[in-house]
DNA sequence: GGCCTGACTTTAG
DNA sequence: GCTAAAGCCAGGC
């Protein structure tokens, strides 16, 4: 899937994109909102997907707890223990941190790899 | 069809 | 370095 997972996609909606994209953030990396976005189509639709995944309405087939803020740090989670949790969860996974935050030197997914 | 909300991002003070 | 405000987008009512 060298290429933009085809226009198949492009025919879905916005969030519908953003659950595929995050589908795909392999264990031990996270993603900016930012950057699903972009990937999703619109870079400036950081927010809209921060909406998408407070709905998740693909809760167990999406990692929202892999998509943090362009900082590297977490924000609401809408799961148990909110982002406490999902620091743990993602502790687990292998992603660094530091402080409260992610290292995004090491731990930031890129769609190039 | 229009208004409001929200898990964002960036720039300025 | 931190806090505040403005801007942009999609979804829901």
């Amino acid at each position: 899937m060298t290429n933009q997972q085809s226009k198949a996609k492009m025919s879905r909606i916005f969030s519908q994109k953003v659950y595929e994209l995050l589908r795909t953030v392999p264990k031990g990396k996270v993603v900016t909102y930012g950057q699903l976005a972009k990937m999703a189509g619109n870079a400036k639709a950081a927010r809209a997907v921060g909406m998408i995944m407070a709905k998740n309405p693909n809760a167990p087939v999406v990692p929202c707890h892999r998509v943090i803020a362009s900082d590297g740090s977490l924000h609401g989670y809408s799961g148990e223990g909110g982002v406490s949790t999902k620091k743990k969860m993602l502790l687990s996974e292998g992603v660094v941190f530091i402080g409260d935050k992610v290292d995004l030197s090491q731990s930031v997914w890129n769609p190039s790899r």
